[in-house]
DNA sequence: CTACTATTCAATCGATCGCTTGAATACTAG
DNA sequence: CTAGTATTCAAGCGATCGATTGAATAGTAG
């Protein structure tokens, strides 16, 4: 602690920026941004050790951006808060707008977004209010448990195609995953459209949703 | 480049996040978040030396965060767009809220914040079109120059206690700088209390202003 | 208690970081 | 052209980072 205030300040915040200097923290920010997971199960997910994952969470968790909570053998973290989703999304922003690399990456993967017309948020609310459109959680049951869209389906994209049967087809479908950069929803409007059917993409994932206000159902507790 | 279009996303965010881990750099940004300055300037204004600023401002750069303009011998460097400033701002609420040291040097340094009863920016634009307060810029004059809050004074804050007079007494002095951890509109604040004037802190500086899409006047070019 | 499991700790290694130093480059002034 | 200045480049240093490995620390189940 120097006699500066404004260093002191800015030598904080440059330990929440040192904990968004890693790829794999940042995948494991949005994981957590779902729902709360274990060390063993963020390990798992990400294909990195579990001494590697425990220790990256101890720089999120010093950072502040990630509280970790003990039950039993296990340790289930999550994120400290909304914030850390706004922040993440403001990287983003800057980062599509003017990072030439970042820039191609999701005019090759993701330009998409444009092409298949993605909701505003406020819309898809709407929309779903009056029971125009169907709205379809794609992530995997343990996400959609810990909170998703009010009156959402949930069919992870790898069951769609033997599910598809379930989602009416006169009713537009509106499909979500788990934010910009999540490619399921991508995958699942592809095949609803190539079925026949009317999709389009939220933009943004379910963390976006919640961090913007709107409201989130969760599954009741066991 | 992987063949996995999200890690790569994510590996260009981090290169955002690595920009960010470092407290000079950050306290580069919020001097160009003010006016495009040069190497030296910079440099001079922080205490680095001018080699150590060069690498640094080259790291931003390729960060994507700044851009530079050269003009004869000198290079002026401007943040890339305001998405930067919002993106600094998403951090400081993170820090803020969960970094159990920022949140203490905020409450030792700034904890006047409050007890200075800060006046939203929606708020202050109000009132200054009605003619109810005048709004004082203490900043250095060549970032008044470069962007001010339209009708402001600019009298940077080592000269206020000389040019005080020029501020009328029976209005209320709101007096902003350029951002939540600048120390020079607190100080500006209690000066003019000290003496007598009614006066408040603009909550968050300049840039925020700008950022927020408010209007921002320029000294005409020479 | 013992056996087992999830997580963390500790030591290590190569890579990168922040900074310094000194030289190279680019531009202006004369 | 030469002299001078702003900026960048390049090499070197200690410190930190990301990852691996293997052991230590909880906590559970029997």
């Amino acid at each position: 602690m120097s006699t500066n205030p404004k260093r002191d300040a800015f030598a904080s915040l440059a330990r929440v920026g040192t904990a968004l200097s890693s790829p794999t923290r940042i995948e494991f920010l949005e994981l957590l941004a779902q729902s709360e997971r274990s060390v063993e199960q963020l390990a798992g997910m990400t294909g990195t050790t579990v001494a590697n994952t425990s220790q990256h969470l101890q720089k999120l968790r010093q950072a502040g951006l990630i509280v970790g909570r003990k039950e039993g053998l296990y340790v289930f973290y999550r994120l400290a808060g909304d914030e850390v989703v706004e922040m993440l999304s403001a990287m983003s922003r800057v980062g599509e707008a003017y990072v030439a690399e970042l820039e191609r990456i999701v005019r090759l993967y993701f330009a998409r977004k444009d092409e298949l017309e993605p909701v505003p948020a406020k819309e898809l609310l709407d929309r779903a209010r009056k029971g125009l459109v169907t709205v379809l959680d794609v992530r995997p049951s343990e996400e959609y448990a810990a909170g998703h869209v009010p009156g959402a389906i949930n069919i992870p994209v790898h069951e769609l195609e033997k599910r598809i049967k379930e989602l009416p087809k006169r009713r537009e479908v509106v499909a979500y995953c788990r934010g910009p950069y999540c490619l399921m929803s991508f995958e699942a409007v592809e095949k609803l459209r190539k079925k026949g059917w009317r999709a389009r993409r939220l933009q943004n994932g379910l963390p976006e949703w919640r961090a913007a206000g709107l409201p989130v159902d969760q599954a009741a507790k066991a």
